[in-house]
DNA sequence: GCTCGATGTATCGAACCGATACATCAGGAC
DNA sequence: GTCCTGATGTATCGGTTCGATACATCGAGC
């Protein structure tokens, strides 16, 4: 199937469980709800849409609301189609979201995973963010022994790149680091207590904003 | 060709430049050249390598130093084949190099052009630095606009997920804008400085090949 | 009532990846 | 010695994914 296109199955599942959406709006989402890199084209979107249709994971609603009219036109509009998670589709969601393992944790798919882990038991949380620390763990041994083997044959700006992507690694196994303290924090907390995911800060007071940026 | 490929071809214009390489060693260099997150493969080196050479960018030559034997073997091992820049290929080189435009500060091809940047001339590094800052901003507006739309109805992983996400493309921002300000000190300073890009750390102490690329 | 940009579904060729095949060679195990 | 394993090395193929585009409606503004 293609891991990236398993990344993006999740996804859709994950957005369509509270609310059904159209094509249009559901890739907007897709490529909002996280800072993601990559985006997803329609020329992936669709098909896999229509695979997840055939698989009965969603079905279609073509609202006739907004005057659908399929007239004598050769192609193009046909009204749009709200796709709407059948009872499988929500199984297989619950499926992808509880099965840990290589895939949950790599780059393309770890984003997904974390954004739906409101839906997800402390247990299954607690063992994707271990992975994905290992993964990073991984990749900054890679980066550092590449940087020590290397470090007199590079110029100053190939040097200050593997610096800086040094750098970003390591900040992010540090965030890693502050869920999982609080993730664990919240285990002996009294249950139902939420994580307070904020990066090992304060409990965040609620200024209204937070995150936010003064633009 | 292909935006990735794009990328590709300065990647191996560039590491061949000083030195010729044979594949293996290529792909090894152009991945852990940046640690990109999205590696090369084969399937898009060699036929890659292969358009390069037709193009007479590049040269095969075959070191019949390490034992050829094109015995009657069916296929497989036919000796390393080291690639090597013709002059046209340092004119593409060049060419590409200072070729500043969207392309230039995108994602996928920042990095390679920052990498090269010791080949590039004064002119070129800064106009490169500021369209990255230019497309760095618009994603940052991107990303507070679409939190401050939906911060009500996000959960907390969510949430987190965006603020990381808001957070690294800030710490991206700044650290351009320390390299900017380097670049501009050395433009005022002695031409043939080098212009510190340490991210405002004191001069880096002289490593013993300033500028030069080891090799 | 006109254009223009956002919304919306859909597809196609080209680009790209991931896995694999095949082959040599160094090193250690036995 | 020789067998095995893992690193080095070139190359291709099937299938996935992208980027561009076509087509169509609708609201806003002029």
């Amino acid at each position: 199937m293609g891991k990236r296109a398993e990344a993006l199955e999740l996804a859709i599942l994950g957005l369509l469980h509270d609310a059904p959406l159209h094509g249009y709006e559901l890739r907007k989402r897709v490529n909002s709800l996280l800072g993601w890199g990559r985006a997803f084209s329609y020329g992936t979107l669709y098909p896999t849409l229509k695979a997840m249709v055939r698989q009965n994971y969603l079905a279609e609603d073509e609202p006739a609301g907004t005057l659908v009219t399929p007239g004598p036109h050769r192609s193009g509009r046909r009204g749009r189609i709200a796709y709407r998670l059948t009872p499988e589709g929500k199984e297989r969601f619950a499926e992808l979201l509880t099965h840990t393992g290589p895939s949950a944790w790599e780059d393309e798919h770890f984003g997904v995973h974390f954004a739906f882990f409101g839906k997800a038991d402390a247990d299954t949380r607690m063992r994707i963010l271990i992975g994905r620390r290992g993964r990073l763990q991984d990749k900054l041994d890679q980066f550092r022994s590449a940087l020590s083997r290397t470090r007199e044959r590079l110029d100053a700006y190939t040097l200050e790149l593997q610096r800086h992507g040094l750098e970003s690694v390591e900040r992010e196994v540090k965030w890693l680091d502050d869920l999982i303290s609080a993730e664990r924090r919240s285990i002996d907390a009294p249950p139902g207590a939420m994580p307070t995911p904020g990066a090992g800060e304060p409990p965040a007071p609620p200024t209204g904003n937070e995150g936010e940026i003064g633009r």
